[in-house]
DNA sequence: CAGCGCTATTCAGCGTTACTATGTACTGGT
DNA sequence: ACCAGTACATAGTAACGCTGAATAGCGCTG
């Protein structure tokens, strides 16, 4: 993955991963396929779990054990309230910075 | 500063300050004030410095040293033929990004 | 039934970035 | 002499994503 990729992926991940969960619950490895299939094809799988212990542990989201038909049991996160508060927020400060990303890229400044 | 914000601002400050370059030279002090004037009023000055060191390390800018009037010589900071592209590099990243997330927000998935 | 592929999660070690806190140095005004 | 403003620098820390590998359950095929 490039660099500049990774870099901006910081912070930004975590609010696609929550921007999900908000849409419908999901588990670690369904959320892989789900982002891979959205054009982030390089994300790695290990990324994408240790971040679902961080925001788990973060009291953002809420787990349930499944047991899966294929393979191991699923672990399924869904959103909390704390976790909807979060990614309101994550939208506020994304919002500011697209805004001033937009004007720095059309020259205005 | 918030952590997200924090978060976030990874790899998008270095593009912010390549855009800034872009548009005219500058110098390390003066490109804080600058951050700070659009609203980055927390990054601090030691954050922006360090940035500096790595983008002229990187050889994406060459560097002036200029007398001041005032205070000790001025390192005046010019985006060279590595740093364009580079930049360009950063928009293309971010576009991608930025449009994955407007989709996100809109709820579209 | 052995091996392979797919499903599903976990972990150790690493590199990069921004933050905090501090230090250095030069100039002009009181 | 002192202080505020200008200007640059750095050591240490925390957070995040990546690499690479390991573990484990299940179904299918030779």
């Amino acid at each position: 993955m490039g660099r500049q990729m990774t870099e901006l992926l910081k912070g930004t991940l975590e609010g696609i991963v929550l921007a999900l969960l908000e849409a419908r619950p999901a588990y670690g490895y369904e959320i892989t396929a789900w982002l891979r299939e959205q054009g982030f094809s390089d994300i790695a799988e290990g990324t994408v779990y240790a971040l679902l212990v961080r925001i788990e542990q973060r009291g953002l989201v809420d787990v349930e054990k499944v047991p899966s038909e294929k393979g191991p049991p699923r672990k399924v996160y869904t959103l909390n309230a704390r976790g909807r508060s979060d990614l309101a927020e994550f939208w506020t400060t994304w919002g500011f910075l697209a805004e001033r990303l937009g004007r720095l890229r059309d020259g205005d400044r």
